[in-house]
DNA sequence: AACCTTTATCGTATTTTTACGATTAATAGA
DNA sequence: TCTATTAATCGTAAAAATACGATAAAGGTT
């Protein structure tokens, strides 16, 4: 993101703005659309279903995982990424939030 | 963003993220909401509003008004910024969709 | 134990983002 | 016209994001 003033600004803000930032990348909605309609969530189905590196699929996940949108069980030696319900919710009141709040456009 | 391998995904999948990109900062969120709450939009009270320089916040105007959330219209030596209703209800079912097909997690 | 499979992490190159000062452009007013 | 105000753009530095190959780690299997 380059340098930002994170602490100049309201703690509501920074989240909003890192909640954003992790669906910010299409690898990463195709990620949350591809574990919404699969059954499977073994990382490595994720890995053959994007046209991206293991590596990177990799680091797509752990962003994913840093805002909680996911979250991943070891199965043996693979690992099982699932949506976490919970922070869907969260995250959809809190963007439902800034868009009724921006809705109440009062100027011009 | 680094580089991206866009055009490997699908066209939904960039729009989305290009939309959570133009949100992925708090300084365009605090400006979402500055121009939600405040009867003036003129550029210059953003930029007292903001603890940036002027010249960075024109930079996050234009990506705001990049992805047509917002519209500037010109006021004699002056620039009014608003929200576009339109493009945040384009957003806001956009964002929508994607959090409802991602509630249909089968998978875990 | 040795080996294979699976995923995370490391190192690194490239690109983009963020931020600022300086400059330019455009309009209004003296 | 000259000047002041306002905002966009340019140039640039620093930091973060993206991507990949290589390596490490962790768990099964033979």
């Amino acid at each position: 993101m380059g340098l930002t003033k994170t602490k100049e600004f309201t703690k509501t803000q920074n989240e909003i703005a890192a909640m954003a930032k992790a669906l910010a990348h299409p690898a990463r909605i195709a990620i949350l659309q591809f574990l919404a309609k699969q059954k499977s969530c073994v990382c490595g189905d994720i890995v053959e279903e994007l046209p991206l590196a293991q590596s990177t699929v990799s680091q797509h996940l752990k962003e994913l995982k840093s805002v909680g949108l996911i979250k991943g069980e070891i199965e043996g030696p693979a690992v099982c990424y699932c949506i976490d319900l919970k922070a869907l919710a969260k995250i959809k009141s809190i963007f439902g939030e800034l868009f009724s709040e921006v809705e109440q456009n009062t100027c011009c």
